[in-house]
Formats: structure tokens, C-alpha cells, sequence
DNA sequence: TTGATTGCAAAGCATTTGCATGCTA
DNA sequence: TAGCATGCAAATGCTTTGCAATCAA
């Protein structure tokens, strides 16, 4: 049933073919379990969410196998400074940057044209060749800076 | 000699009081061998430099003087990528983003004025207040691509 | 005096590696 | 069959923490 193969799966078979690698059930599971999630996966989390479709997958085999996903384009690493390494869906998926809530975590996906020729710009400058690029905003977000107001309003009026 | 005191000193001595920490000799030649480095030092960069002037000062407290040092506004930590963290000087210096080549490690600083109203003008779109902010361009630089041009020129030529 | 600070060693994390066993091509 | 892949345990590298001794205020 070759007809039933996602793009992803055939540039993942491509990927290992190409790299004289092997395709197994684990890698198959894995890539599956990936692509099913629209998140910023960890190790850990995409380990977690495999776990409970076959328990017996070790954490090492995620970490090799969303190396070769990422080698393989399906897969962009995103650090978002809390230590671990984290991945999102890269195939087909344009390029975008994060803003990060340092109150709830939450991150907003965002993206501009004129801020990506802008950094060409300043590459061309400096005779730069880009290969990848990397964008994090770190603020509060709406929702949190609401409640903070909500929050000190209450303390003000609650103190005589 | 209140006097020979930099501005820098005068900032970390606020810090030290604000809340109510203790100025000790070990923080005081630690946030000296900073200053006096023009770099992006990581924690062992500055630990060995250290060192060098006072052997008896231990890691640990470099690393907790530079959690103090950057809250106190004083350095700016900066994450390339290879796992740990750099800090460079935060105080008095205009904000810049980095250039890292691959192939070589060197890091080129750069601003653009444009680059930082476009960002602003993105946050303010999605009503998030931006606390902080980082980009990080990965690429090859100029001499290091010039270098692989050289190389593979002397390869088709040296092959008949 | 009192509580913060220090340096050491040990602990914590995320990630990688060595290796015997298992499995794909 | 040959060699890559797997899962476990151990190792690694950066950073943090527990703790007794030390020191600034």
C-alpha cells in the first residue's frame, strides 16, 4: 500500500534509504507519534506519548531517531532556554519565530517578511552566508499582564 | 577612595544592598576580571581567569556571582548553542544581536535599529510586552567560505 | 552575634556513548 | 550473513544544592 505513504513517510524513507540506514518499527512509531502532535515536543514528551503505544521503546532510540528527522527536514530543533531542546514539524511548515510568556509559558508563533530581509540584509552586510536562524522574544502576554493589573488593582483598594 | 570606583562597581555595590547581600572579596575580583574581559565568557572562561589571580575561589561561586551580576543588570546571558552559557557586559552597552559562523566559532556582534522596531511593532501586534529578546543567526562567514571555495577549486584541478 | 557566603563534594538534568543482543536488507 | 539498530546502564558535561566552616555587617 505504497499509496497510503504520508510525504512525511516517504521523505523519511528517502532520508534513511539515501543514508544507508534501516527502517524499523521504532523509527516508523516514532516519526508517526511526531507528526500526529502539533507541538513543541521534548525528548521527554514525544518519549512519553510513545511510550504508551509500545512501552517497551527506549528514550535513547527518541533521541537518535528526532536527530535523523531533523537531519531528514521533517523536524526543526527549537531551544526555548529552559534547558532542553525541543522540536517542531518542518516540513512544508514556514519558517516562523516564537514570543515566549515568562509568566505561563505560553508561545506565540509569529512571522514577517520584512524582518527575515532584514536579516539577509544585515548578513549581506557582513558577508554572511546564513544557514538558520533563531528568534526569541521574552515577554508577558496579554492575558498574563491583565490579570497582574487586576491584581494590583485589588491589592490598592483592599489596604485603607 | 570613593572616587576610583566605576560606574560598574557603584551599580553591583546598589545591587549588594537593595538586597540585602554582603560584599565579599571573592565577588569583587569576579566582577573586576568581567569587566576587564571584552568577551562572551562563559562560566569557565571567567572560572580560569579567576583563578589565575585568586586560586582559592571556587566555581561555584562564579557561577552564583554571575546570576547576580546579571540581575543586577550588569551582564547579559547569551546562549549559542553549544550548551552552556556565555555572558557578555549588559551595562551602558547598546543592545546587539550575534552572527555565529559554523565552521569557525566566530561570532560577529551587529545591530539594527530597523530589525528592533520590527520586533516591537510584531509584539505589539499580538499585545505581548517584550521583557527581552534574542536572534541568533547561524551561517559561514566570509573567510571561512572563501576557504571552502580555495578548497575545492584545488580539488577538481588536482584530479585529471 | 547573626545570617549570608564560601568551597567542596554530591546531586541533578538532559543528552550521549559503550556494548551485547536483536533485526533489516 | 553483515552490519545497522535497539535498550539498558553507565558516562558525560553543565549547573545546582547540601552542608560545615568562614566572614561581613
Amino acid at each position: 500500500m505504497t499509496e497510503e505513504m504520508t510525504e512525511e513517510q516517504e521523505v523519511f524513507l528517502k532520508h534513511i534509504q539515501r543514508k544507508g540506514l534501516k527502517r524499523t518499527s521504532q523509527r516508523e512509531l516514532i516519526l508517526d507519534v511526531f507528526l500526529r502532535t502539533e507541538e513543541h515536543l521534548s525528548n521527554e514528551d514525544l518519549y512519553q506519548l510513545v511510550k504508551k503505544e509500545d512501552p517497551t521503546v527506549g528514550q535513547t532510540t527518541v533521541y537518535r531517531t528526532l536527530k535523523i528527522l531533523t537531519e531528514a527536514g521533517l523536524a526543526r530543533e527549537v531551544r526555548f532556554g529552559d534547558g532542553r531542546t525541543h522540536y517542531e514539524h518542518n516540513y512544508k511548515h514556514q519558517h516562523h519565530d516564537h514570543m515566549i510568556c515568562s509568566e505561563c509559558g505560553k508561545i506565540i508563533e509569529f512571522f514577517s517578511a520584512e524582518l527575515e530581509a532584514l536579516q539577509d540584509e544585515m548578513a549581506a552586510r557582513h558577508d554572511f552566508e546564513i544557514t538558520q536562524h533563531l528568534l526569541r522574544v521574552i515577554g508577558v502576554c496579554a492575558e498574563c499582564r491583565h490579570a497582574q493589573e487586576k491584581e494590583i488593582l485589588a491589592n490598592s483598594t483592599a489596604s485603607p
